[in-house]
DNA sequence: ACGATAACCGCATTCAGTGCCATTTCGCCA
DNA sequence: TGGCGAAATGGCACTGAATGCGGTTATCGT
């Protein structure tokens, strides 16, 4: 029952498999319809489950936590920075190759979009617990990429300045998100948003994109 | 009850302030005793309030949970960064004086001196709970600090970019912290950590402070 | 000394999360 | 196709965090 044991083979899509991911969907589906109706703290994991008519005990073998509800595929979106982390170009630079992983990550992004996504924006905001939770994912996930960057460019960067390099970028870009989406103001215009990003991420991060181009 | 509603004279020290700050730090006490000879999950705030003579209901008048134990005077440590900021030297840019800011909180850091710190040390990369609620703090910290360093350069940097800058530094060196500290060796000897630290922050900020001397 | 205020703390309650275990469902192979 | 082993289900009981309520006690300012 434990995680998605039944992934053995790569190719094999058992009945069981399937049953697994349409009652998942379900969960996160009756839980965006509570949590959009009745606030985040307000939904108990019971009434999600019994939402999706499953046993409350059986929310577990799902999902670890409530919180985990609202990043149902982080994992998806880490694989994506990796893969295109792994397929650099030939005169691409670390701090280049991170700046096309990260921006892949934040383009593709349905933010906005999907339900989940625009309820995981509020509650981000709004309940620690979901705070803290999203920001441990943004941990692991720096430090993976940042492996995974010092594993593409062996001879020209060891792990610690990876994950230091990845943890610089993405501080960077969180920590402008967090004062520009605390205005609600700006949260209807997206182009806004972006653009005002890419402005403090430039002055964030000028000085490494310089020194990974060589001096001058 | 609710936080230190009895500071409301800043010159005022009453037998009740001093009383309460007196309970306080034998919670934080009980809670190192126990937490070093039980663990962390292993303690509950039962027997955490019971070992400080103090009502279970009681506890939550001081901490607002059991993690907050862990981080007893995180406040202090930001107003340390702030006050360097305020501080700053005529000639310096922005990104000195935060360097220096950040500098100092990490020096005069007791880490590994006092048992709290050793034990937050272990228990952020053991107990998710604690990484979180770490991670939090760090987040809000990261703002306020910005917001400071803003404040202090009002015309050369806008919030937005202020926070993005501090939140590139704190990403790099926290970043190359979690690589640096998950070798169990390392922890065993405090001035290897320092060490470390330095040597991971002169490498995660390097381009920064090349940059910041001017093009060479 | 006294009235207001804040601290203390027991009690009951809610909810997250876990361990245990009986039952059902499904995958696979003989 | 029948049946065996593994996995999923979900009921029950339990622990522990956290909150609300309310009565009692200690402290403060006057």
């Amino acid at each position: 029952m434990l995680v998605c044991a039944g992934c053995r083979y790569a190719g094999r899509v058992s009945l069981r498999d399937r049953k697994r991911a349409r009652t998942r969907q379900a969960l996160v589906d009756a839980a965006t319809e509570l949590f959009e109706r009745n606030g985040y703290d307000e939904t108990t994991i019971a009434d999600i489950a019994a939402a999706a008519e499953i046993g409350t005990r059986t929310f577990f073998g799902y999902f670890a936590s409530k919180e985990e509800l609202l990043f149902p595929e982080s994992d998806v979106r880490v694989q994506a920075a990796l893969d295109a982390i792994a397929s650099r170009g030939p005169d691409e630079g670390p701090a280049e190759v991170l700046l096309r992983a990260l921006r892949k990550v934040g383009d593709d992004s349905d933010e906005m979009v999907s339900r989940v996504a625009a309820l995981r924006l509020r509650f981000v905001r709004t309940v620690p617990a979901v705070r803290g939770r999203a920001l441990q994912i943004q941990f692991e996930a720096q430090r993976e990429i940042g492996r995974q960057l010092a594993a593409a460019f062996p001879d020209e960067i060891d792990e610690v300045s990876a994950v230091a390099l990845t943890g610089a970028f993405i501080g960077a870009v969180s920590g402008a998100l967090q004062v520009l989406l605390d205005d609600p103001e700006r949260l209807r215009d997206p182009a806004g948003v972006r653009e005002a990003v890419n402005r403090a991420t430039d002055v964030a991060l000028t000085p490494w994109l310089r020194a990974s181009r060589g001096p001058e």
